[in-house]
RNA sequence: GCCGGUAUCGUCUAGGGGUCAGGACACGUGGUUCUCAGCCACGGGACCGGGGUUCGAAUCCCCGUACCGGUACCA
């Protein structure tokens, strides 16, 4: 049976490279009929805060990403905070030493601080020296009676030590490189590495998917499982995700948390395929998949070695084509909280009014790639609090069309049935019976009724907008220019 | 510095001992339309460098270079 697992840190919000090594997890667990467990890694009670956890689980719940086992499901390998399993840390942590395998460290953080910094000065790396490792049993006796704090140090073996990774093939690195590593903190609180491993081998991880960044920690866990005589799950590190400088995607990219996409009108949908094609590919020319076709193809062979840079264009392009196929009742559902946000949302639009509201969707859909955008391009169908764009009536709102727009508001008001193609046809008959290009009578009518140079078909945004307000704004536009000019 | 990873159009990638090196985003040109978006057609654009191995290398091997990551009593 797989089991994975999805271990974030919770001092920060769930960001697009954590939700991608997520999605791996994920996918590879639902293609496989394996378990994916959430397990919130707060042994840095500093940094960690229950809101960034709120913020993780939230992220994963809009991407639509659950989880078997973790927080609010339970599992039978409970509890799922590490800061809940700390004793769990400590035995493992006394268990090594008891074995030989680890050892106490007296070592002050000022020395040790000391001792590398005076290492590098001189362009050396440094690792610990083991000063503590060769302390006699009576040494050790002195400092434990005199209740000097202490660390506890896994004991490097000599060697090599090596792993299969899933993604990049064998790894090896020399043990010599690594140097005897702090497992229990002088507080008595758990390094990641120790926490990691301890956790894995208790919830029966058998794949640790996660970033290319703990390639180097790998062999350090390898060790680990050697000592309490378990085997390794198999390995499988994602590369990362770049912005456009190459440099880890952060802050200073744009925005980085996942909930912050929500908010900018993206799909959980597109963003999920994009992210899966991020590092991963299914092998064809195929790049629009559902969430079951993800799934069904997923394999950790498709990933890719090197990292990826994110592109936000690409981003746009597939909400937009995600967009797109969303029936019209779906899409209403999706723009609902913006329009809101906006104070442009009324609860007729769900009842009385769920029609026209339907057919402003189908018309205002096409044009946009983002959830946000609906209530900007639509807002002059939505209430008459918009403001009119300056270009746009100098452009089109000559003083010479004032006088046939005049007479085609006098017509729209009149004309037995006020639908697009009754609309477009007295617009063209005014246009020819004046002597004018019909794409001027066109513009200027598109600026009076909605303020701008840009909209969709202007007869269809004519009848949504309604005859009442086409008449009255087209008049009051050939007011406003005829007293300012 | 040391250790590890990676290298195909600007970006995401397919492919992989013999291909016209394919697709997508972006970009350019043209078409459609009342504008914008869209859509359609067309176009420019890549195998990091050097050595091997081989009849043949972008593909396999080595070296170099570049980039990324790690080098903590952070995770």
């Amino acid at each position: 049976m797989i089991r994975v697992r999805f271990a974030p840190s919770p001092t920060g919000y769930l960001h697009i490279g954590g939700a991608r090594t997520a999605l791996f997890n994920w996918l590879f667990a639902r293609r496989q009929g394996g378990t994916f467990v959430l397990r919130i890694e707060d042994t840095d009670a500093e940094r960690s805060s229950w809101e960034m956890v709120s913020g993780i689980v939230d992220g994963m719940r809009w991407l639509g990403l659950d989880w078997d086992e973790g927080p609010d499901v339970g599992g039978p390998h409970s509890p799922y905070f590490q800061s809940e399993r700390l004793e769990k840390y400590r035995a493992a942590a006394a268990q090594l030493v008891a074995g030989g395998r680890a050892y106490y460290c007296y070592c002050t953080g000022e020395s040790l601080r000391q001792k590398r910094e005076a290492a590098e000065s001189t362009g050396a790396g440094w690792t610990y020296d083991r000063t503590c490792c060769a302390l006699s049993a009576e040494e050790v006796a002195k400092r434990e009676a005199a209740g000097a704090p202490r660390a506890v140090r896994f004991r490097v073996p000599e060697g090599t030590t090596t792993f299969a990774d899933l993604v990049h093939g064998p790894i090896a690195f020399p043990n010599a490189v690594i140097e005897d590593f702090v497992v229990l903190r002088s507080d008595a609180q758990p390094t990641y590495h120790l926490s990691v491993v301890v956790d894995d081998i208790d919830m029966r991880m058998t794949h640790v998917i996660r970033g290319d960044d703990h390639i180097s920690n790998t062999p350090k866990q390898v060790l680990l499982y050697q000592a309490f005589g378990s085997t390794p799950p198999a390995f499988a590190h994602v590369p990362l995700i770049l912005g456009p400088d190459k440099k880890r995607l952060s802050k200073r990219h744009g925005a980085t948390s996942v909930m912050e996409y929500q908010r900018l009108g993206y799909l959980p949908e597109a963003m999920v395929n994009f992210l899966a094609l991020l590092g991963w590919s299914p092998g064809g020319d195929q790049e629009l998949l559902t969430r079951d076709e993800l799934i069904s193809k997923f394999a950790l062979e498709g990933i890719s070695g090197g990292n990826a840079v994110f592109n936000p264009e690409k981003l746009d392009w597939v909400n937009q084509q995600f967009l797109q196929r969303l029936p019209a009742e779906e899409a209403a559902a999706r723009v609902e909280p913006f329009l809101r946000a906006e104070g442009l949302w009324t609860d007729a639009f769900s009842s009385t009014r769920r029609a026209w509201f339907l057919a402003l969707i189908a018309l205002f859909k096409p044009r946009i790639r983002k959830l946000d955008q609906f209530a900007n391009e639509a807002r002059p169908l939505l209430t008459d609090d918009f403001v009119h764009d300056r270009a746009a009536v100098d452009k089109h709102l000559q003083p010479e069309i004032l006088e046939p727009l005049e007479e085609l508001a006098r017509l729209f008001e009149q004309v037995d049935s006020f639908a697009a193609p009754r609309l477009e046809a007295t617009l063209r008959s005014l246009a020819e019976a004046r002597g004018l290009k019909p794409a001027r009578l066109i513009h200027a009518t598109r600026v009076a009724v909605t303020g701008r140079a840009t909209s969709p078909g202007l007869f269809e945004t004519l009848e949504l907008a309604g005859r009442e307000r086409v008449v009255s704004r087209m008049r009051a536009a050939v007011a406003a220019v005829s007293s300012s000019g």
